[in-house]
DNA sequence: TAGTGGTCTAGACCACGTC
DNA sequence: ACGTGGTCTAGACCACTAC
């Protein structure tokens, strides 16, 4: 028996597109379950990796989701909408509202899960960000981010330590306006700001931090005084399927 | 015998780390060829599939690239820098040039590989933006990039079609500034810009399009006059392993 | 022609969630 | 207790590349 039927496709993608369809097509709504690898492989008549291999596809384009024990789910696709500029306009923290309260149009609450502030070297390309020498000590303040229970965003922020060091920057709260209000008070308030953007699979650490995305994005932040001095270099791990990201500009 | 040595991982993941060590630590640089599957197998004891998932892992994270029948090897990493604001800059494309030669710091060239103009029906997606009824015809201009011979980049624009039909704007080469110039000629200028971007694997047909990337950013780009009338809606796929989105605005 | 990655089979055990 | 997805085995054939 040939392993490959000639004219049409290979067996996974074919069953993969199948579920897809079904999915698009309100067979399958958000939350409900998918016939699993079992029943996959007992309907098209395939080995439990084929099934697999299937389901597979359609995990990792984010269309669904595997819970262990459970089965396979739709996911509900209800993204944040993350606007980069508008964000951190001056007035938003100035004011005294934390930067990511911005960030939700709706009722769902962005909450910090968990904080660590700690003193540590800096890497080689931190330091070049930075502009200071590589292994010169900077503060660090990692946190993660839960949207209705899952988390969904890593950040880890470094400033130069002689800048913030037995400051408000380096407290678990820094208090209303966050860092950045914090930082204006210290005369180093962050004027300008640079976001670089990519993306890939993550790795098995963040996968296991993070609710096992498929796909991350990450963003990395240098925000500049105004005498374009680096304050701060903020790397973030974005679960992909619960973020837009949105920036608006004038030609 | 245990599937999985218990105080340690996973056998592919440990195999993956092992494998990923070696790439950073220099020891495999790029371009260079990776112990294949079956040199895996003997190497570490493994089953096909087992070896196989190892190098799934550095496949999805994109270090490393595989071509059928030669081997697997290391990717170079030597991304293009995007400037999403700086290259929409109005003066930019008045002057004459194409929006894309902008993109490049070096030598590479990002060349169009493919273009394909039509009228079609507007998706109902395509259509909210657009600020149209669902169905109505929109013309479509689509277009693939390479760069170094691989294709990086696909694009897909549409603008209302009593806006540009039978004008430069629907002609394979719209000539110099590209479709911004020749929008602004009609008095239909574009101000200002919004682009929302999300990432995660490619769907099949994208894969083939792109060369085979293990994850794909998405970019969709609305083009705005003076007026809030929308003329452009831009769907963008890019091979994410060769590109970096970089945004800078002001507090 | 030899070797490579890609697909596929038909089994197995495990950790886990649901009942 | 049972079913689920996750891992793993030991085979196989195929299409493709490089020689």
């Amino acid at each position: 028996m040939p392993r490959q039927s000639k004219g049409t496709q290979l067996k996974y993608q074919r069953i993969a597109d199948a579920l897809k369809a079904d999915v698009e097509s309100g067979r399958y709504g958000p939350g409900d379950r998918l016939p699993g690898e079992n029943e996959l492989m007992e309907q098209h008549g395939v080995a439990r990796m084929t099934a697999r291999h299937a389901l597979g596809v359609l995990r990792s384009e984010g269309i669904v989701e595997a819970r262990k024990g459970a089965g396979v789910f739709v996911r509900s696709f209800r993204p944040l909408r993350r606007s980069g500029i508008r964000r951190l306009a001056g007035e938003q923290w100035a004011a005294g509202r934390s930067v990511w309260s911005a960030d939700l149009g709706d009722q769902r609450v962005l909450t910090v899960d968990r904080v660590v502030v700690e003193e540590a070297p800096a890497s080689a390309r931190v330091a070049g960000l930075l502009g200071v020498p590589a292994g010169q000590p900077v503060w660090e303040r990692r946190r993660r981010y839960v949207l209705d229970g899952k988390p969904v965003l890593l950040a880890g922020s470094r400033f130069p330590a002689e800048l913030v060091r037995d400051t408000a920057v380096v407290r678990p709260d820094p208090g209303p306006g966050g860092v950045y209000a914090r930082l204006g008070e210290l005369g180093h308030a962050p004027t300008r700001f640079r976001e670089e953007i990519t993306a890939r699979t993550p790795t098995a650490a963040e996968a296991a931090e993070l609710s096992r995305p498929s796909t991350v994005i990450l963003i990395t932040r240098t925000a500049f005084t105004a005498t374009g001095t680096v304050v701060e270099v903020n790397d973030m791990v974005l679960d992909a399927a619960s973020y837009i990201l949105e920036y608006e500009f004038d030609a």
